[in-house]
DNA sequence: GAGCACTGC
């Protein structure tokens, strides 16, 4: 068969193309296979239709998992045409919200999370032969779990016919490792078609200087020399975030005029020079231009975030200003929270970064840090986000699929126990597992749906209680990017937070999670919903993916209604507490209690301060409230919640034990099946006596009225007044 | 009275 296969003459000229027969045999020959090659080896493109022409997937098809889901999309579009097949038949791809695959299709390329979920409908994996999984070193949490996941069941479960084939494709970095991790199975390495890269070190940053604007100055002013010392070739910037992009946008242009270039706004650009901001939040249509080739005779500069280390591909870049910070998101276990930070990004991310600048010809890294930054700041590896986020929905998986010992599952990099075990006290608390870490059955529902398992838990009550329609669009909103746009420009900021502030006092109650079920229904309500978003300063792109994610989410709660496993139950209060109350189910673990002043402290054991951030509806209204929830935490100068919630002691009076009748060394034995019914019993009586100590705490008694309904609005109205008459007063 | 990196189901 494979004699008769042609190959473009593009495609024979892919450095993989000899290796083809050799490849063949080996997938043929091992059930785990590692490939390494640089970008521009071809093996994403190619090696699956060497196999499927080889025959391989007769006995089922061939899958390639890769982290996001563009690539999956780009690469099956590739492919197909490649083969000279229509997209969706033979070779197809499946993302969220969009399976372009058929009864035909043998090379079906897919997202990692969507990989998952399939083995949680279908963990023999029965209509596939070949497992590829694509990207390995970028260590996303998903591919982490799968290759995990396919180590144990070692290609040989019953139920198939022929052993599954798994394949881990990887760039140079660490496939020892990974070769080791898979009982020492052969490396197949593919050499790379890139270009030299010189990397520089400028000694411009040293290892005390994390200042924000000490290294924006300098990634400007070495963007700048390139300008003017280097050849043609475009420049890509790192830098961590939006406002830093800004900064340095407004000062290329500032610095460019004061050494007497031409400063012109309408086509931002100082002489020779094309400035452009890249980040994720910035709106589709600004970002296209990015990739438009510049003007004859002009050079690119693109100011952006880590989004162009990997997700975005630009042509025409040659040179690399790194400023060697990144913005990640860490956990951190004293406060009990995960907290988004600025921090040195590790060397491998750095030589990631630098080749960014070798894909079309030679290029050149400027690090603005010294070569002592490097050795004293910056880790050898990332650490993968599997040993630093929040891990309860992962564990949930797992435990679904049969996984119950936790502790001891192949990961590829262990993430700490603390960790794991701070997943398993959250399911517990959530009531997705009981105390001998056995999924329940509410766990398997919860296992459906794609969010944090505490909001599915408010979910799915609220869909018990008959109130699922205020519950869905809000876990929609919760589950995508930024809603609220806000402007840069001061004039144009005021009237955006007018617009919100406008929408939140339309929304039924004072509260952030209502305030977003009102943008949604607003939003969905209008002629024009794009438009609307346009007045009134909301990201259109976001609310769009909520509309998806609420239809998404209501076809599964629909699936599970009929099949009769959700119980209806009946609360005796009006709508809008009944809505507050399955928050609380959610989000016990995220309550705080107002102390000194504006400050609040959190419950759940740490006992952190917190304040209400600024963009909440109920920020200025700090002195009314008293018990509260949260979404999330923003570490910045302060510890903010945002998305906040005024709630009655009541409501978690009873869920707050929860929160502290687990210790981590009984869990630790729940995780590991040692559990005996002496312990069990021990832990009854325990939390019996905490019970009764909480129950004679009488200091909610007070609290409760001030937090009800009618009297939050009333605050809010005097709030709101005297604000107006401050600013009118500084008017006059 | 602050200002949110990036993915994914």
């Amino acid at each position: 068969m494979s004699g008769q296969v042609s190959y473009s003459s593009e495609a024979c000229k892919l450095p993989i193309y000899q290796f083809k027969k050799e490849l063949v045999k080996a997938v043929k020959d091992n059930i785990f296979l590692v490939v390494t090659g640089e970008t521009g080896s071809g093996k994403t493109t190619q090696l699956p239709q060497y196999l499927y022409h080889a025959g391989l997937s007769k006995g089922g098809k061939i899958v390639v998992t890769q982290p996001r889901r563009v690539a999956a999309i780009t690469v099956a579009q590739r492919v197909s045409q490649e083969m000279g097949l229509r997209l969706g038949d033979e070779v197809g791809y499946q993302v969220r919200f969009d399976d372009c695959t058929s009864k035909n299709t043998m090379i079906k390329y897919v997202t990692d999370g969507c990989m998952l979920r399939e083995i949680l409908a279908d963990p023999v994996l029965t209509q596939y032969s070949v497992v590829i999984l694509d990207e390995a070193h970028e260590r996303s949490l998903n591919t982490d779990i799968l290759i995990g996941l396919l180590k144990k069941t070692k290609g040989a479960s019953h139920g198939r016919s022929v052993p599954l084939k798994v394949v881990v494709m990887s760039a140079t970095l660490e496939t020892e490792k990974l070769s080791a991790f898979l009982g020492h199975c052969p490396v197949f390495s593919i050499p790379g078609r890139t270009f030299p890269v010189t990397e520089k070190f400028l000694n411009l940053i040293g290892p005390k200087d994390t200042e924000s604007s000490l290294y924006i100055k300098e990634v400007v002013k070495v963007a700048l020399d390139v300008h003017t010392n280097e050849r043609a070739g475009d420049i890509l910037v790192f830098l961590t975030g939006q406002s830093e992009i800004q900064k340095a946008c407004d000062m290329l242009f500032q610095k460019a005029e004061a050494i007497d270039y031409r400063y012109d706004v309408n086509d931002s650009s100082v002489e020779g020079l094309l400035i452009l901001p890249l980040y994720g939040a910035m709106p589709t249509d600004q970002q296209k231009q990015i990739f438009q080739p510049p003007p004859e005779g002009i050079r690119k500069c693109v100011v952006a975030t880590n989004i162009a280390a990997t997700s975005l591909t630009i042509n025409g870049i040659k040179y690399i200003v790194d400023s060697g910070f990144v913005k990640q998101l860490n956990h951190s276990p004293r406060v009990g929270m995960d907290i988004l930070e600025v921090v040195p990004i590790s060397k491998s991310e750095a030589q990631q970064r630098a080749g960014r600048a070798g894909r079309t010809s030679a290029g050149k890294c400027f690090r603005i840090y010294s070569k002592d930054f490097w050795e004293k700041c910056m880790p050898e590896y990332t650490i993968p986000e599997i040993q630093r986020t929040s891990l309860t929905a992962v564990i949930l998986t797992l435990k679904c699929l049969g996984v119950h010992d936790v502790i001891r599952f192949p990961y590829l990099d262990r993430p700490e126990e603390r960790l794991i075990l701070t997943a398993l006290k959250q399911l517990y608390q959530y009531d997705a597992i009981d105390r001998r870490g056995q999924v329940t059955s509410l766990g398997k529902l919860m296992v459906e749906f794609p969010l944090h398992p505490g909001l599915t838990r408010a979910l799915l009550k609220a869909a018990a209680l008959e109130c699922e329609d205020l519950m869905l669009p809000v876990a929609a909103m919760l589950s995508v990017e930024n809603i609220f746009i806000r402007p840069g420009q001061p004039e144009t900021q005021k009237e955006a937070e007018q617009k919100h502030r406008q929408i939140a006092s339309e929304a039924g109650s004072c509260n952030d999670f209502a305030m977003l079920l009102n943008v949604f229904e607003k939003c969905k309500a209008s002629d024009s919903p794009s438009a609307w978003c346009r007045e009134n300063w909301i990201h259109w792109r976001a609310v769009k993916s909520a509309l998806s994610v609420d239809t998404q989410l209501r076809v599964i709660l629909h699936r599970l209604k009929q099949q009769g496993v959700i119980e209806k139950e009946k609360w005796d209060s009006n709508r809008s507490e009944v809505f507050r109350r399955c928050l609380c189910l959610g989000y016990f673990t995220n309550v705080a209690r107002r102390s000194i002043g504006k400050s609040f402290c959190t419950m759940d054991g740490h006992g952190s301060t917190v304040h209400i951030h600024p963009s909440s509806v109920l920020f200025g209204m700090e002195s009314q409230l008293d018990w509260v929830i949260f979404h999330d935490v923003l570490a910045t100068s302060r510890m903010f919640v945002r998305t906040v919630c005024p709630i009655r002691y009541d409501w978690v009076k009873d869920l707050l034990p929860k929160l502290h009748e687990v210790d981590v060394y009984e869990l630790s034995s729940v995780a590991r099946e040692e559990v005996t019914e002496e312990e069990v019993a021990k832990w009854e009586s325990r939390e019996a006596a905490k019970r009764q100590a909480e129950s004679s705490e009488d200091a909610s008694k007070k609290l409760e009225k001030r937090n009800d309904e009618g009297s939050i609005t009333e605050a809010r109205a005097r709030y709101l007044q005297r604000k107006q008459e401050r600013q009118q007063g500084k008017k006059l």
